[in-house]
DNA sequence: CTGAAAGCGCTTACAG
DNA sequence: CTGAAAGCGCTTACAG
């Protein structure tokens, strides 16, 4: 041990005590090298000799080096790095498209940065200011619910950050997207009930100030109107979070309606999973006597009883094409950031709460 | 606005049209001060006047300046980063823990760069040796499925990098760990299934090389033999994963039992949600004919019908007791960095797929 | 109260 | 094939 020791020089010996980080220096000092020599072996480039390379990394092992790569991405004014803003990690549909963000970056070297705004909008703007001081390379964000102004953006934007927006996009603002065509989601959902033999078909929708409730119930009324069904606004329950104690409501809503539903399409799984509790329980059959399709796909959709026909979100698809997007705009470096969206095609996935036609049109 | 420009100089004319990131120095130059100057008002050090700091303000307004604190922080050989690594985002669990950890972690100024390891050693391995070259300031994992050594955050530890662990925690191996005492919980919930009648109870493990399930199932074991109901392999089915479809398979074998059970623990929700289904399916009423009691309290088990009776895992608070251990490890800064184990209180919530009595002991 | 200088760990023209 | 020097944007002893 003691003669190991001595073939360290005293500086080496002092630092490994002290556990202090080795760096490129101390293997310049070992190896008689000026510290760019060493850099430049490090990163492998063609103008230097096998054999210092070689020598290089024998002292890389021996003086147990690591790479700062903070410095070295700081010095080359890149970080390799992505801010993500979500309204919430907890909420399934989010830690899915964080996912397959983390999936996309990892696999391009990025690495993934990760904020709450907790639906507030307040705190959403704090958080566009410290990934401004952050040097993140671009950012993914799906605003708050709160969120009715975007111009906390605008300085990233003015510095050539670019920004890619997923689910709950701003409106009339210029910037990178990636949604799903919520209206013709809800359109094929609709018709769906419709050519299963439905005529009465009800809607629980979110709140009709988000873009994306509101896109879902448009789509739900022109499928009607092009079927010839007339609308009515008894069969139209309105909620404020879509949750399962809402969806509860509406349904009971419904449940007492002289002239009830003979199906429900519902903006979400927690509301369609609730009304079909509530009509189970009021000893409806389903779908024989009523119809139900959700919206996302969630695990619950494939264990609840009878199985909900839904539409697939594309959760982890949509993380992985905003990665993708954003990486590309990061890396072209252009002077003007395009405004790129993109639309996911879902899918409606037939099951059990849902009659199947096969003279589906 | 040509006025307007005419009150910058050349240099600062050029930054801004470049959209050059504005710098301490840019600010010296139009204020005529020295760039300490500057970064001593910025950082409101006491010895500078407050005229100065107030001039410095509007310089920054002035030309929109923001902090690189990448910059700062790396000047100052701290990050306020740490890092984690998980299985998969997407498990709702994991979702929920680093909900905990990013609400601490961000009450504290740091920020959370987030990896997965896909259940992969392999790529455990590499995230370690990424993390090396990060200048995080400690990193708390919940160990892969495949992971069964634990040398690749021996070099971390060598660093001084803290590191914390939860759920899936390295043994044998010293180091800092956040779990819940799955033993106590097990023994929890299986006594309440004794205390409300049951005489047979069965036992769905998940796989008992892990330690979190080797535990559960040694919970369940100590109850039985404390209230002297004898042990019956055949009451046990070990799974691999704890999915659904395995649950179905162990309902379905437990149903098909000649001496069938009366009471089912199962080591995690999934299991004991298709168990219901299984035994609702065959006519058995929950709780009347059989008591079914889960672990976790994931979201579906208020839902499925009856809710079950499941174990309060406390994932959100295991996120906030990593980061609030690990922070205070960093922050200390101690030349030795101390392992605690810290032991969450679980809570058996009592619902509908179990009877529950008074006489409760 | 303010400034000049050195430095965090690295990279990269420039020169030889 | 290698080195000396400057610099990324900031901070912080040291000096006055």
């Amino acid at each position: 041990m003691i003669f190991k020791l001595a073939l360290f020089n005293a500086n080496d010996c002092i630092k490994i005590m002290l556990k202090k980080r080795i760096t490129i220096k101390d293997l310049a000092r070992e190896l008689g090298y000026a510290p760019s020599t060493i850099s430049r072996a490090l990163n492998n480039h063609p103008g230097i000799s096998k054999k210092t390379k070689e020598e290089v990394q024998k002292a890389v092992k021996k003086l147990g080096y690591t790479q700062n790569s903070i410095a070295s991405n700081f010095r080359k004014n890149t970080m390799l790095s992505i801010g993500i803003i979500v309204p919430r990690i907890g909420i399934h549909f989010h830690s899915l498209v964080i996912s397959g963000i983390e999936e996309m970056a990892y696999m391009r070297k990025y690495n993934v940065t990760i904020f709450q705004s907790q639906d507030s909008l307040d705190r959403e703007k704090e958080i566009a200011k410290i990934l401004q001081t952050k040097m993140v390379d671009g950012i993914i964000v799906c605003l708050a619910l709160e969120t009715n102004n975007y111009d906390h953006f605008n300085q990233l934007k003015d510095n050539k950050v670019p920004v890619v927006f997923y689910d709950r996009v701003p409106e009339n603002y210029e910037a990178s997207k990636i949604v799903i065509n919520d209206y013709q989601s809800a359109y094929k959902a609709t018709e769906h009930l419709i050519s299963s033999g439905c005529k009465r078909i009800a809607h629980i929708s979110g709140n009709p100030e988000v873009s994306i409730y509101k896109e879902r119930l448009k789509g739900y009324k022109a499928a009607l109107v092009k079927h010839n069904i007339p609308l009515d606004e008894k069969l139209i329950e309105y909620t404020k979070d879509l949750n399962y104690d809402e969806g509860v409501y509406s349904a009971k809503k419904f449940l007492n309606l002289e002239h009830k539903p003979d199906g429900i399409f519902c903006a979400n799984d927690y509301t369609a999973v609730s009304t079909i509790q509530v009509f189970k329980k009021a000893n409806y059959s389903i779908p024989g006597d009523i119809s139900v399709v959700g919206f996302s796909n969630y695990p619950i959709s494939r264990i609840i009883e009878p199985t909900l026909t839904t539409i697939n979100d594309r959760a982890f698809e949509m993380g992985q094409a905003a990665a993708n997007l954003l990486i590309r705009q990061i890396e072209e470096k252009s002077e003007i950031i395009s405004s790129e969206t993109v639309v996911l095609e879902t899918e409606l996935i037939i099951r059990d709460s849902s009659k199947s036609f096969n003279s589906h049109k």
